[in-house]
DNA sequence: TGAATCTTGACAAAACAAGTCGGGTATAGT
DNA sequence: ACTATACCCGACTTGTTTTGTCAAGATTCA
């Protein structure tokens, strides 16, 4: 079970914009991308999902790029996660009953408490909360 | 982020061995992919790998089968799931620092409060707890 | 207008997951 | 000893997903 560079890049990407946000200037996906490691052609299909979201907003032309559209603390790690690869589905079976007994499958249980525990961190877990930590 | 099959397969034939363990005779590997809609030589492989980890023991030759190695209170979920898809890393940077300034990345903090949080879960509940709560 | 920058969609390579297969080895029963 | 049953093991195949690349277009600033 890893999380994809999707949403590893996706989440740098964003920790970037929000250390940047007080400046309150876009910064270029050439930018973001130099300083994360980033491959800067698919850091732009992330940062398209990451606005039709509406987590970040885009400035066309010279000295545009990309500023975050809300406050850090709007943001939540779950608004970031479900843009760039969709709710965490542990298993089928947690959202449609698959086995006829599914009921209270043992299994379907236990993933059913997993997901939950990630869901508490990613939903209570802000971009403001992630980096006013940074520099401890 | 989701599981593999190899993992959701796996959990549900060690919950079948957990609910024959009473009756302590061996169960052949066709009638366990039979009752959980398993193909039985994919789940061949699964057996293999939790036999290696001392999860499950085998008898050959007529009327063998598999039969759990330890009573279902002593094999944890996190055995299980180590078993047959390692050890869950949502990210590399989790073990292995990877970037210069990771200390304390923030995004790295956050993959390690969530993975922690599931080995809580994983490590802390039994084969026991499962079948237990199975039927209420 | 021209350079900078985002936008979009098609495409490609590589990795991985899921499953199959065939030929082995051990063992119980006769 | 023979045979049927059952596990054992590794190689192979197939399909999907991930991880990108690329090129042409749209927008904006100076």
């Amino acid at each position: 079970m890893k999380l994809s560079t999707k949403t590893r890049y996706g989440m740098r990407a964003m920790i970037d914009l929000a250390l940047l946000h007080e400046f309150d200037e876009p910064t270029t996906i050439r930018e973001i991308a130099r300083r994360n490691r980033i491959p800067e052609s698919f850091l732009e299909q992330l940062l398209g999902k990451l606005r039709k979201e509406g987590l970040v907003q885009s400035i066309r032309g010279p000295q545009g790029g990309y500023i975050l559209a809300k406050e850090p603390e709007e943001i939540r790690v779950s608004d970031i996660i479900n843009s760039l690869e969709g709710p965490i589905r542990l298993a089928e079976c947690i959202e449609v009953p698959l086995c006829g007994e599914a009921r209270n499958c043992p299994s379907r249980v236990l993933w059913t408490r997993i997901r939950d525990s990630i869901d508490e961190i990613t939903q209570t877990t802000t971009l403001k909360d992630l980096i006013s930590e940074y520099g401890d």
